[in-house]
DNA sequence: CGCGCTTTTGAATATGTTCAACCTCAGTGG
DNA sequence: CCACTGAGGTTGAACATATTCAAAAGCGCG
């Protein structure tokens, strides 16, 4: 039950731009600054489910930001196999380091529909050098994807599977609720379960186990692209799940 | 056998400090640029191995520059496990992105021996704004340090035991050839089969396996603190390793 | 030498994969 | 309206892969 109109009310009842949501989040934005930012979203597009924004190979000129959906970087291996190696959520900005183009290493692609504006690498220079609230909070949602790209080798080194599922669905939850895209009840989301496995190291088939064993523990029940959290505590408790590392501490 | 004199000739025969050879790699500096670096090695001081230089929840004020033997950033699970996401090799800045002071979400230990420096952040930051080489190789290392834990994610989640052994080995390779501390025949290496186990998400029983597989394959033999490369064109393709992700290429 | 840490090996076990079948449901077209 | 279709989800059984446990051997160092 997405909605995708122009404006797009999002669960929590705010109409501020998730982009500023997100980097809010990180310390108060001016007015002037949020205005500046939601003006990054003007020119979203809508893009259809399973379509590659930004290809393998390719020298991107411009940045992309996800104003709804969800969008991932992905990678394939000869074998066919596929790793995705992070999720970008409502106003997470694929960034390119807007300084120096250079060569994708991987691919970057929607999962179920979108909403989303191609940024000029200029323009994001410009709202930086501008606006020293941006400038902050660009840095520290940068470092809170490093932070969490290392949690994902914890989560895929060394739990188990229903641990792995667990900590997934507990960030997914953290990061869509920060932006207004959850409540305490749930969130909802286009993934399915093979791409849960290519993101936990696990095969389809045992993700379907993990997820009844969970929805037998009364922990939460995921399917229709629906997750209803029914005991968040517990599912944090399994999962070991300290939401610190997505927003790095600044004192 | 690694040496650890006042000054360390590196297997190369290079004199030049191993950060001028990784920024190197990104794009030529200036005569006064690969002074300026050097220069930040200049107070480094020993540290034994298994010795924390970062401990989880500190605030560090100052940055760690890896100037001779191997950490790495590791945490621990309440269970005891520990998984390692990334080693610092010679040359390699652990930063703390050097403008705000932010809060450690893991540890960083020494692995081996070390030579190690502590560079405040505002050194650090005088450099970047002095020199536009050395600024453009930190914004490159640190592209490159992205790629590499995403690469651990892939290595993690979707490998055999046995490719991601022999990828570990070759990243461990490359990043050591371009800083002169391997040449095509091997290279020096403190880690123990535990420490590797932790990288992998292996037990060290298994590691001890797949170490004794390789070297049945005449591909590469590791031990006594050492790597020897039998076939490294073997080696890379058991891994399918591509090391294009150590250096972001920008035209 | 003796101690502690690391490596090595075997056997039993756990965990997750593979394969193949079947089910469900939404969308499509007769 | 219903049959058809295809993608995603579910289940069982056989299997592969890696873990755990336990014991012994090697090695560096005081």
């Amino acid at each position: 039950m997405t909605t995708l109109a122009p404006v797009a009310p999002s669960p929590g009842g705010h109409l501020l731009h998730p982009v500023v949501r997100k980097l809010s989040a990180y310390g108060a934005l001016t007015g002037q600054e949020q205005a500046a930012l939601a003006g990054l979203g003007a020119g979203a597009q809508r893009v259809e489910g399973r379509f590659d924004l930004l290809s393998e190979g390719a020298v991107p000129e411009s940045a992309v930001l996800v104003v709804e959906g969800v969008a991932c970087r992905y990678r394939h291996r000869p074998s066919g196999a596929r790793q995705i190696t992070a999720y970008l959520l409502p106003g997470d900005l694929c960034d390119l380091d807007f300084v120096h183009p250079c060569r994708m290493n991987h691919s970057v692609g929607t999962i179920g529909t979108c909403r989303v504006a191609r940024v000029p690498r200029e323009a994001l220079a410009g709202l930086v050098a501008r606006h020293a609230g941006i400038a902050r909070g660009f840095r520290l949602a940068k470092l809170a994807e490093e932070e969490t790209t290392r949690e994902w080798v914890m989560n895929v080194g060394c739990r188990s599977a229903i641990e792995r599922v667990s900590h997934l669905l507990c960030e997914l939850h953290e990061r869509l609720r920060v932006v207004g895209w959850a409540t305490k009840a749930g969130y909802d989301l286009p993934l399915t379960q093979q791409d849960l496995a290519d993101t936990t190291g696990l095969s389809n088939v045992h993700v379907n186990r993990v997820l009844r064993q969970l929805r037998l523990m009364r922990l939460v029940e995921v399917g229709g692209k629906r997750v209803d959290i029914l005991n968040l505590a517990g599912l944090q408790a399994i999962a070991e799940f300290q939401a610190d590392y997505l927003r790095p501490a600044v004192d």
